[in-house]
DNA sequence: ACCATAAACTTACGACGTAAGTCTATGATC
DNA sequence: GATCATAGACTTACGTCGTAAGTTTATGGT
């Protein structure tokens, strides 16, 4: 009945999340997503309805590729440490792409399924609804800016560490000692670190609550 | 010797984010900005190297209007929280700017004054080097991934919240029945939940540490 | 053989960032 | 008070951007 179609919205989003990793962020133009493609630009306004729900469909298209295996056995505080990693992991991969997930929400049709799951193991581990919503965004908020602020690219003349060495000693002496440590930083401990933090402390105020509704306990 | 300035750095960067403000990260362009000032496009760049190095310094001036009153006699979480709430609050009071602060680093020149005083209370604390600043981070990436996730604005067609009525019961129990609560959903709630259950977690890591070296325990 | 239509193309417009060059009002010097 | 170097603002211009509006083309159904 019509001209069989030589795009489709995954092929347009899977190039432009190509474009964004290789080129970055600024180099996604919809004459290039087009170039690409070996189209014109305007095609693509079949598939997108303007650039910015282009930048929607590439975070949408990022988290589905988040993959988590759950290991349902496991205490409730792993699965949810395992989960954190698993988008962290997801958010590395694009660099490029990190700010974009900045603004727009974590919770998307692409990572319904793991809201669904965290919501639920939270649920079981005794969290009331409220809770279970708050100790959930408590960690993708900590993962997602800690993951943001840890791998976001910077301009080229910062790339190396802030002139720690024009700092006054007197008005910095604990900056000063810090800069030393970031020689050798490891990020995934600092992460580590943080999200072990946090787990305890929801465990922490899990164990605060009456006992009577935390079925995990009483098996 | 020269023709007196109409402009200033600060005068250039306070209308930046005014325009910001006012009207959206996406108004603000260099011939917006220049209209703002009653000055051509082109003068700005006496001031500002460049677009990008415009948006850093609104994000500098944003940061420089963090004010905390520490309660240096208080417990160190409190001071902690205080810090969190301080810059959370500064961070709400220009919504519009907020994705900034996704990829620019928390730690500026601007805000050196507030990284050293928190580094330090965490010294003091009894943290190491290397733990005060996986702490410090780990609650700045908190603060930062939180207030992002609640207030970044929205696109007009996803101001209300998103379609859950169409999501099917059987695959998404747990989301629905927390789609209930999230009507009268308190945000300072969430962030009050989570910012306490970090910090607790910071006591419980901080406790296990060698007794030693916590100055602050033996008074 | 013809047609309805989905899919891609073409053209055009205003706004953007900024490179390069020009003009001008001032305070310093004599 | 006349001269002048110069910081600071202005002008022009180029290529790129997002996208509104209209046009062409290849197809499968009749």
């Amino acid at each position: 009945m019509a001209r069989p179609s030589i795009l489709s919205r995954d092929k347009v989003l899977s190039a432009a999340v190509a474009i964004v990793d290789r080129e970055g962020l600024d180099a996604l133009s919809m004459r290039r997503l087009g170039e690409e493609l070996g189209v014109e630009a305007m095609s693509l306004y079949r598939y997108v309805a303007n650039k910015a729900a282009l930048l929607d469909g590439v975070v949408e298209a990022i988290l589905s590729e988040m993959s988590v295996r759950d290991a349902l056995d496991a205490p409730w505080t792993d699965r949810v440490k395992a989960r954190s990693r698993a988008l962290r992991a997801t958010l590395r991969a694009h660099p490029n792409a990190l700010s974009l997930f900045a603004t727009r929400p974590a919770v998307t049709p692409a990572s319904m399924a793991h809201v669904e799951a965290s919501l639920a193991l939270l649920r079981e581990a005794g969290f009331s609804v409220a809770d279970a919503i708050r100790a959930f965004q408590a960690v993708v908020g900590f993962t997602i800016g800690n993951t943001l602020s840890v791998f976001a690219p910077l301009a080229p003349d910062e790339r190396s560490s802030p002139a720690y060495g024009s700092l006054d000693p007197a008005s910095y002496p604990t900056v000063l000692e810090a800069a030393k440590v970031l020689a050798k930083w490891k990020a995934d401990d600092e992460f580590e670190f943080g999200l072990d933090a946090l787990v305890r402390g929801l465990v922490a105020k899990l164990d605060e609550r009456p006992a009577k509704k935390r079925p995990r306990d009483v098996p």
